[in-house]
DNA sequence: ATTTTAAAAGATATTAAGGTCTTAATATAT
DNA sequence: ATATATTAAGACCTTAATATCTTTTAAAAT
């Protein structure tokens, strides 16, 4: 069997969506929070995830600042971005174009066996990423609706 | 950017979901088809089509024979299979069990935060491959609604 | 029986994703 | 100014997925 513990989004987009969101409940302009912190609460390996901060810095979707008391954080224009647009940073617009079976793009004109009733699916799944900002996730995780990493 | 063409199957699965559905339609039980054929048929590269073949043949999904006149070939048996059925031998069953975040298992006592979005469309997308026989392609792919390479 | 054909099996190679480590740059506090 | 903390950048390593090549086995046709 062919090993295969991902589906969706790459490991780096999916370490990439709950930092974001980690940041997003846990920062401030005064209060930035650190690369060892973020790995810690998300379960994610502290230089990888450090590589992908600064993806997402130089893509200006976080704002950050080195030094004694540096870190990350979120300015209230950063917070409107939404789970997509973390996913478009890193993982780039596949989600959108792709084939769910391999063919060189989707499309109607040349559709794979299951392309029409994937065609759903993705409608969904392109609403879901789009749908939640996460000044959004901000709330609902101080709430203890959901978790980051395992308990 | 962090390259990724695929989402929800392994290439290999994708080649195996194809080269079954390319099989079902153009063999019988006299009609055996080689490896060749399906590579052409699908895309996929020969040497590497022919490992997934074993893998399916071995996990009994489909019948083969050696030999002058051999190939493989679907018994009518083989053509009650599913893309389900043909997605778990290749892949497991990460797509019934995993979180789309990457927690270590999918579940409502340690929900990621898209949990229960999510749940809606991993139920659509188990009901997309479990509700599709190699049967029914046969027909429909007979009536060139769909395809399984680029044109 | 021998030859031919094609899958099965296994060894090896390549590529891409994932992960780690080291050094440089820069902001802050002292 | 200097020391310190922390991100930025880049080199490097590891592993898993993908792909290819070679040899073996088995069936069929002759
Ligand atoms: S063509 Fe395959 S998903 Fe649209
Ligand atoms: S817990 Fe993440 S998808 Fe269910």
């Amino acid at each position: 069997m062919h090993q295969r513990n991902v589906i969706m989004f790459s490991k780096s987009c999916e370490y990439a969506i709950k930092a974001m969101i980690f940041v997003a409940q846990k920062s401030s302009e005064e209060q930035r929070i650190g690369v060892k912190e973020i790995a810690k609460g998300t379960d994610a390996p502290e230089h990888f995830i450090a590589k992908i901060m600064q993806d997402l810095s130089r893509r200006k979707l976080i704002h950050s600042i080195k030094g004694p008391n540096g870190g990350f954080y979120m300015d209230s224009h950063d917070l409107k971005n939404s789970i997509a647009d973390i996913v478009k940073a890193i993982d780039g617009d596949s989600i959108y174009t792709d084939c769910v079976m391999g063919l060189k793009a989707c499309s109607e004109k040349n559709p794979c066996p299951v392309h029409f009733e994937y065609k759903e699916i993705k409608k969904n799944l392109i609403k879901m990423i789009e749908h939640n900002t996460l000044a959004e996730f901000k709330e609902k995780l101080e709430s203890g609706k959901f978790f980051l990493k395992n308990k």
